[in-house]
DNA sequence: GTCTATAAATAGATAGAC
DNA sequence: GTCTATCTATTTATAGAC
């Protein structure tokens, strides 16, 4: 397995993802992210024209991540509700970022939408690409209109995502991931009953 | 009643209001406002010495403005389940705005929180006049945990506007108020028993 | 590929005339 | 209270040397 050391174009994706996650995408500027990579403002223009190129490589970056994450879920189990599991566990794991920042996917999707900005449908895509990932699971569990309660689940941790970020409440997180976990097991539980 | 003529400070933080709706708070500039407004950027800081200032005032006036729905909801009905529906009802009324730029109050939180904005909390405070007189509704009706399904409900409809922004999508909307409306009954229907 | 220097536009903010 | 003019810092972006 090849290891070669990062180009300085990779460099800069990553840090801007990263500051783009932590401060916005708006109030993010390119010599933020110049500082942080350790270039001038000069060298950074050699990688990326504008600012909407920088955030189709972040999308980007994001989209692969993304995939490779829910990959290596599928692959890790076979039993589709513990998958959802590893879904809802993301919370937990990245509750101190959640808190700080909200959700990476969400936040910027939302960004995205209220700068009315072109980009506002790929990072969408992120969402979508988790919903159909999530639509499936619960279609291999039997359960019936699969996506959804896939779309109803990725809301929820939306709003968890919002709410913990607003008020910085951690057992709020803790609460409503037990309440998305039993409610998972209901729906797995009777796939056909009526269900909230 | 007295219908006196809105002062400029007014016009000034009503407009900044919905721009910082539309656009954001970042992204909006005193330049966006002035111009809108139609008054000259000189003017504006007669008014506002600070960005910060037509923040915390714009802040104020939403607190304010949220307040008095309240009031205006627990006055048009007794019935704390009917109260709780006018809440949810918000959701579809503001719809359209809400696929554009999410919900107000959520999104300028969630973008406080971003940026590490000293208002955050007092962003915060308009989620709390919520919660607190949801979880008022809900104690009213006789639920248990009343202050958790406050949050629950208040988290919930975050996530439902979060992904309304972000994908687009009416039908979702519809669907969701119509499971947090079943969802609702469902806690009222058995205030004791294990409910998700 | 990386730098310095610099341009052009925009941001937040102030001074002072009317 | 409102305006014009101005200031300073920042932001995006370019030119050209190394």
């Amino acid at each position: 397995m090849r290891m070669p050391r990062k180009s300085t174009r990779e460099v800069i994706v990553e840090t801007a993802d990263k500051l783009f996650y932590k401060g916005g995408f708006a109030a993010t500027s390119f010599a933020d992210i110049a500082a942080q990579v350790g270039i001038s403002r000069g060298n950074f223009y050699h990688h990326f024209k504008t600012k909407d190129d920088i955030l189709d490589a972040v999308i980007d970056r994001r989209l692969g991540d993304r995939r490779a994450m829910l990959d290596d879920w599928t692959c890790s189990s076979s039993d589709p509700r513990e998958r959802i599991y590893a879904f809802v566990g993301i919370v937990i794991v990245n509750r101190s970022d959640i808190m700080e920042s909200g959700c990476p996917v969400g936040t910027l999707a939302s960004e995205l939408a209220k700068l009315d900005h072109g980009a506002r449908e790929r990072a969408a895509a992120i969402l979508d690409l988790f919903r159909r990932w999530l639509g499936e699971q619960f279609r291999l569990a039997g359960a019936e209109r699969a996506d959804e309660l896939a779309l109803h689940l990725l809301g929820w941790s939306q709003g968890v995502a919002v709410l913990a970020s607003a008020l910085r409440d951690e057992a709020y997180i803790r609460r409503e991931v037990a309440r998305i976990i039993a409610w998972v097991d209901a729906q797995l539980a009777r796939p056909i009953g009526e269900e909230l």
